[in-house]
This record gives C-alpha cells, sequence and structure tokens, in this order.
DNA sequence: GACGCTCTCGGGGTTTTCCCGGATCCGCGC
DNA sequence: GCGCGGATCCGGGAAAACCCCGAGAGCGTC
C-alpha cells in the first residue's frame, strides 16, 4: 500500500522538490500547504499518513501546527524538516507531538528512509538530536516538571522587547506611559522567571526567541 | 543558446529540486557545490554564465565565495537565492558583486525568470529589497566614505564578544586578567566606535555580525 | 468576600554601567 | 632625541541597572 504524505513548507520551490524526490520513490504526496493554518486545515481533510513539515513557515507557528495536527488525527505522524536543529526547536517540535526530526542537510536518501520509517511508526531523528532528545528527558526525570515554560506576563513581554532593543529603563517608561520604576520591576521579574542575571542576557534570550522582531503597537 | 547555471546550497534536496526546475525550463545545470571553496574552484572550471547560490552555506561563508567568483569571472553573474532577505545579508551580499538577491519563498516561475533576466545582465531583486539597497547607497552618499567599518582593536574585539555573552566587567576582567575599569574603558570606546549607547545595543551588533560565536582561547 | 494574579508606584540599598581625564608604553616620522 | 598617535591600562564621579521590600488598584475565580 501506498504512503500518503503531505508537504508543509513556505518555500514552493522546496516543496515541489520534494514532492518530486518522495513521488518517484513510490509515496503519494496527497497536499501541500503553505503555512501553519492552512496545514491544519488540509491535514484534517486528507489525513495523510506522514506530514514533513517545516518549523519555519515566515509568520505562522509550525510547533503549534504540529501540537494541532498530532492531537486532532492521532493517526497521522509528524516528521520535522527544517534547517535549524537548534536545541530548542526539536524539544519543542518533540513536545509538540512530532514523531522524528530530521535537519533540511539530509540527502534525498535519508529524507525517503525517514519518511517510510516514520510511516511505519518508528521515531526517526538526525545523528545528534536522539541523544538530545534523550538527555532532556533525564533532566525532566530529574526535575519532577518544574519550570522549564517560564511564561511571561503580557506587560514583560512588552518590556523585554523593548529592553532587547538597547533602550533603557526611562526610555521604556516614556513610550509605555509608565514609570521607570514599573519598567525596572518588570525587567526584574523577568530576570527571576528565565533564572538570567542582566539585560545583555535578556536582549540574547529575545533574540534567540525571536521577540525582538514583532511589532509593538496594535492598538 | 543555453544558459549554464551552477547551484550551490549545502541541502542536497534543495539542489536537486532546483536542478530539475531550471533543467525543465531549458537551462543547462552545469554543476553544483555544496559550500563556499567547492563553489569557487568548480566555477573556476565550470565557468557558467549565472551562479545561483545560497548564502546560508553551514559553516562557510557564502559572501566570500561571491566575492572570488564575481572578482575572478567577471563574465559570471551571482544570483544570490537566499532565505533572510534580511537588511545586513541583502547588502554585504551586493558589495561582495551579487547581481541579484532572491528569497527563497520565492515561486518557481520568479525563480526562473530571475534566473533568466541574471544571465541577460539585468539586476534582479525580490520586491522590497531593490529599495533597501538604493536607500544604503543614498546614504552613502550622503556621508562621503567616513566611517562603515570602524575596526576595533584585538582587546576591544575580547571584550566585545564577553560582553555579548553577558559578563560583567569584573567577570571580563577576571577573564582576561585586567582590571574593571580598563574593561570599562574598552567598552566605552566600542561604544564611541560603533555609535552605540549601551551593553545591549552592543550585543546586538556582536550577535549580527557573528562575533559571538567564535572562540576566544586560542593560546 | 477572600484569594490570586497583574500592573502600577515607590523606598532604600548595592552593584554595574557610562563618561570623563590621566597615565604608560610602543612604533613611526622628523 | 622628541613629538605624535595608538593601544592599553587605571581611577573619579554621575547615571543606570540590579535587588529586595511593601502597597494600592483592578480583575477574574472560587
Amino acid at each position: 500500500m501506498t504512503v500518503s504524505v503531505m508537504i508543509v513548507d513556505d518555500h514552493p520551490i522546496w516543496r515541489d522538490g520534494v514532492a518530486r524526490d518522495l513521488g518517484e520513490h513510490g509515496f503519494e504526496v496527497a497536499a501541500t500547504a503553505a503555512d501553519g493554518d492552512a496545514a491544519v486545515r488540509i491535514a484534517r481533510a486528507v489525513r495523510p499518513a506522514v506530514v514533513l513539515m517545516d518549523l519555519n513557515l515566515g509568520s505562522s507557528s509550525g510547533v503549534a501546527a504540529i501540537r494541532e495536527i498530532t492531537t486532532q488525527l492521532p493517526d497521522t505522524r509528524v516528521l520535522v524538516l527544517s534547517a535549524s536543529g537548534e536545541h530548542d526547536d526539536v524539544l519543542e517540535a518533540v513536545k509538540a507531538g512530532a514523531s522524528g526530526y530530521l535537519v533540511k542537510s539530509a540527502s534525498v536518501r535519508e529524507l525517503v528512509a525517514a519518511v517510510r520509517r516514520t510511516a511505519g511508526g518508528d521515531p526517526v531523528f538526525t545523528a545528534g538530536l536522539a541523544g538530545m532528545v534523550l538527555g532532556e528527558y533525564r533532566r525532566m526525570a530529574d526535575a519532577p516538571s518544574d519550570q522549564q515554560a517560564p511564561r511571561l506576563t503580557e506587560r514583560e513581554t512588552d518590556v523585554l522587547r523593548l529592553v532587547a532593543k538597547g533602550l533603557t529603563a526611562r526610555q521604556i517608561a516614556d513610550r509605555l506611559v509608565i514609570s521607570h520604576r514599573t519598567v525596572e520591576n518588570h525587567v526584574q521579574s523577568t530576570l527571576r522567571k528565565l533564572q538570567l542575571h542582566n539585560r545583555v542576557e535578556l536582549a540574547r534570550y529575545a533574540i534567540e526567541h525571536g521577540l525582538d522582531q514583532e511589532q509593538e503597537g496594535r492598538g
């Protein structure tokens, strides 16, 4: 029986290339999508066996789409095919329900094998990533479910974004029309939550998590 | 006459897909390469009309490869096909000699048209990027070649790298075995040279220029 | 209504950063 | 030699950041 595959990536050229590679190796490319929302919608209609998915989908979040798909379609397995291979990306994808994680530097042969094994129910990870997931699992087992997801309040996120831009507390206070002491308080609580020690680390955190790119004013 | 094209990208799947797309539209894919060094070496032998090139080649620098190719092969035009479309990436590529810049979210049709126009000698830029280059040109024309390359001393670079990691002046002083006041002075002169205002902006600068990734101790 | 959370503001302290001047050394040209 | 610019080093003083604390107002939940 043929395995139906769905390809999610915001690059049309990439989608076409992967679709052809898989088609030539006996898979049925049942659908493609360019962003997370479309992926969820189409996957629900098509019910592919494997969703081959990029994490970096321009604006929308690939991780959220993975979570939607794996919860709504328990028979569909998601194989992430991403450029990064970054520690956090891998763990987030796995937490969201991904069955495997391949970096885009993989060869066509590796890709084909990975899709086949994913369809068969085996978890597939690029060399090095499997150990990463295992290590994180152990750390979770040691510390029985405490932080790992320190969520910031809306105001803390506002302040964090401006701190990451290099503004001082007074400049941030002017923009948000509050006291600079309040700004400093938000900075402090953010530092505590993220277990960081100063604004530079805060800026690094914001940059690595893409918080510094988003627009601020929406009303 | 057929246009010979060379494809440089560290993702085999991407290379194959692009090669097939171009092949089906009458281009001759004369060569492919996975990194900058190979690109320069092979391009010198093959002398393609157009080099279709990713900037993000894993370890090696795409910009350096562009510079090599365009200086050594004046008849070869380099069309960058990159994921980012970031301000600095575009400008660096153009400065290195790229004839055009396409983001990877382009369609196959756009890609084919871009390669054709690049071969014909027209500069090709994704919408929005052309204005970016023009704007930068104007800024250069306004300020008659003053800064644009503020070089830092060795010690300033050492300090900058550690500042970008989030270390305080005292921690940096301990590592470099100097007084923390001296560290602060290096920070100050760096701020002046780069026309920045605080350590967070310094960290952003270092991250954007890749200074924070390099190792520090080589002796 | 009690509770918890967020956002706001401030007191009062230490530490760090930011900005200035001043010192030494070293290479380079006159 | 002697000045001159640079790189590197150090210090004083003002500003900002960091850290802990308490407190009121608003807003949902139980």
